[in-house]
DNA sequence: ATCTAAAATTAGCCTTGACTAATTTTAAAT
DNA sequence: ATTTAAAATTAGTCAAGGCTAATTTTAGAT
């Protein structure tokens, strides 16, 4: 077992590396994300390497190995499970989740793990959209259309709609997101606002209502090493 | 919150000076308990001195104050509504629950505490039949026969017998167990073996079996300050 | 090509909670 | 009343993981 730190290190710089293309973590970004110094984090980049949990060239950045990989995704996956426990299970409010997921997630075994991942019906999403990596440390690969990455905004296909009233189904024939095509998520309004895409040659605008039932992937050139998503939760 | 260490400390402190009337334990019964050196709960003591956890008289022992019983039974609350969520909900086996507990129970807030004890029908006893103190710190006064105290044999009076077939009722009245009557537990065989019970003037042996389900409750003026049962789980 | 500000690192200190070794206190046996 | 062995305490060390202050490296502006 690791500690909490070492484990809030790893989960940072996954977040963090896989958050832009170039795959390096920053000195200061690490110690913003986790509300400590410069000093200490340059301090524990050097333990982490002896552990073999990072590849750390000083003054450039941080790169994860397979092993530090590992790790990250391990808790990102006992985080996301638990959210998703406390949330359907336990009943809490959505923001009750975060701190209480934050802690336990490094406290709780492989068999704890197992076993609510087992109540939970092998969920792929925690109940914020985000997507639980296996136990293998792959990501599912759909994902909310909402939640698509918008900073480096890539080809998505549209993979699943859970919602196939009639209705429903025929809105989306109207606007041109089925049947099934790639689109281009361009912006996102905060505060649940809707999002703009690119279909084909045009624009389109999608409410939020709307945006939470379709169900994207990425384009399959676009996938580099399973790190498809990196948003925080 | 308090760190994992000093909780751990209070629980042992708490435990051992509950198993004998004195109240005071000893540095180096610490010490075994939780497999550390004398010197290190030495130091441990003065810090916990400091913090107003126990009141310790160098070379004599320590007493809990009432803010470290109150730690204390906190942890132990937690340990055992744990045990029995891990049991009773996500079917942990008999020997995958300590550990488990052992652990969580140190990092789950007041929240989910409370949201495992509702779920659970607000238990008073874990799955080893161990009494869970309520959230203010009170014992429940009745327990299984089978674990009340034996190295400080004390008078106790039937309280429950869950199971009301007309077959198990007449074998209690047959051997003198009902109507209620008080009685003192002499000794105990250990894997499951009988208990020999005093009943008046004559001794009985009751077997494992009977004995898992008559519960207890220790004759009023044998209670000093809540501390009835000190069974470790 | 040089200068400079931001980023990163190093050096040194602190607390927690272990450890060992040395010392002090207590209590039991003579 | 001494002696002595066990128990307890003190002194000093170590690793984690924070911190501040001082220094070094990098990269961007001139």
């Amino acid at each position: 077992m690791y500690t909490e730190s070492v484990e809030n290190y790893l989960k940072a710089i996954y977040k963090l590396s896989s958050r832009q293309g170039g795959g390096y973590a920053s000195t200061k970004a690490i110690a913003e994300v986790l509300e400590v110094r410069s000093a200490s984090v340059s301090k524990m980049l050097q333990r982490l390497e002896k552990m073999g949990m990072v590849h750390h060239r000083s003054y450039q950045g941080v790169q994860l190995t397979s092993q530090g990989r590992r790790i990250a995704l391990r808790t990102i996956r006992r985080h996301r499970l638990l959210e998703t426990y406390l949330y359907e299970v336990l009943g809490y409010s959505w923001e009750q989740l975060h701190s209480e997921a934050e802690l336990l997630e490094h406290y709780i075994s492989d068999l704890f793990e197992a076993k609510i991942d087992e109540a939970l019906g092998f969920p792929t999403h925690d109940p914020h959209g985000d997507p639980i990596p296996s136990k293998e440390g792959k990501m599912p690969d759909i994902q909310h259309i909402a939640l698509a990455n918008v900073e480096v905004p890539g080809e998505v296909v549209i993979a699943r709609v859970p919602d196939s009233s009639a209705q429903f189904l025929c809105y989306l024939k109207e606007v041109g997101l089925l049947p099934k095509v790639s689109l281009k998520v361009l912006r996102k309004e905060p505060f649940n606002g809707p999002l703009l895409v690119v279909l084909g040659d045009r624009e389109q605008v999608i409410g939020r209502e709307v945006a939470g039932k379709i169900w994207v992937k990425k384009k399959r050139d676009l996938i580099d090493g399973g790190r498809i998503d990196e948003e925080n939760s």
